[in-house]
DNA sequence: TAAGATAAGAGGGACAT
DNA sequence: ATGTCAGTCTTATCTTA
């Protein structure tokens, strides 16, 4: 994290006690109560907008806020380190009894923070995750609960013996998932650089061992994520809908992969308007093979859809 | 050239041993 | 734990319109 470096407030206030006393630490540029020990510049990260708040008066409050609280750090975004130069708040130089009590305590203050083998695992993780974000497009509270997801792993035991990787991207499958705006397994298995099948296992894992209450996956909402890809018209779209919407009615769905599903409600919603589509474009549009896609199609024409009045 | 058919193989869930 | 079974999906190849 980059640090800005803040300007230097001389004779302000402290917020708390009201005494003229604050100092400016001279490596962390934050400010403190030299009385009462009150922080109050944090650290601001540069690359992103600035949580600021609003006064009442009308004008922006410039108070710094910091960077918000975010499980996609390894320490929270809290971390706090405790000053390795041995002098109080005020300059001094601590008593050797101090002293000791104090180098006592940065000893498992830097243990509770990044020595354990599970914080490091943790760091690891999140810069993987970090990585993925780029390529999936994923909004942060998805990243949020990716994380979230990977820290209850971590606490069970789960990750141990298995590639971290393969772990993290599981969890972010598992955050799309659960956000209703579904990853296909490929898709992350390919971004991740880890094979699909590792993925599903450590994805079925961490749904047995979590037991995390997962949607299923709407076949109706990949259709937008297919015809996104291909130009597609709205009602060809809303036709191959109703299709889905029948075939879920019916219960001839389950256990059928929901994009090959929409790739062929898609396709029998073009022939039927009379839209000419190769099921090539829809396969590679769908992630899936022709061979799915027709075998669908097939299924839905001996389903006798076609003979419903929309 | 697109679509359909067929066969072989992979991977995983359910269930029994 | 290991094996079998039914079912899905993929890959590859051949045929049809």
């Amino acid at each position: 994290m980059k640090i800005r470096s803040i300007p230097f407030k001389q004779n302000s206030n402290c917020l708390r006690c009201g005494k003229n006393s604050l100092l400016t630490d001279e490596d962390t540029r934050e400010q403190f109560c030299a009385n009462c020990g009150y922080v109050i510049s944090e650290k601001v990260d540069e690359s992103g907008p600035e949580q600021s708040s609003f006064s009442t008066q009308g004008g922006v409050d410039t108070t710094r806020t910091g960077s918000p609280i975010s499980l996609t750090r390894h320490d929270k975004g809290l971390s706090t380190v405790i000053n390795p130069a041995n002098r109080d708040a005020t300059g001094k130089p601590l008593s050797s009894s101090m002293k000791s009590t104090i180098t006592r305590l940065r000893t498992w203050d830097s243990r509770s923070q990044s020595q354990t083998t599970a914080d490091r695992n943790l760091r690891q993780a999140l810069n993987e995750l970090d990585r993925l974000k780029g390529k999936l497009t994923i909004s942060s509270s998805v990243l949020e609960k990716a994380a979230y997801i990977y820290r209850k792993a971590l606490d069970k035991k789960l990750v141990r013996g298995r590639s971290i990787s393969a772990m993290i991207a599981s969890s972010l499958y598992a955050a799309c998932r659960d956000a209703e705006t579904p990853r296909t397994l490929k898709d992350v298995a390919d971004a991740a650089n880890v094979k699909r099948k590792e993925i599903a296992r450590c994805y079925r894992l961490l749904h047995r061992e979590l037991e995390l209450k997962m949607p299923v996956v709407d076949s109706i909402q990949c259709i937008a994520r297919i015809s996104s890809k291909l130009k597609v018209t709205e009602k060809t779209k809303r036709y191959a809908a109703k299709i889905l919407k029948e075939t879920q009615k019916r219960q001839e769905s389950s256990g059928k992969n929901p994009m090959g599903l929409a790739a062929a409600a898609l396709y029998f919603s073009c022939v039927i308007n009379g839209v000419s589509i190769t099921q090539r474009d829809l396969a590679k549009a769908a992630n899936v093979t022709e061979v799915t896609i027709r075998n669908r199609f097939k299924a839905l024409k001996e389903a006798k859809i076609l003979e419903i009045d929309f």
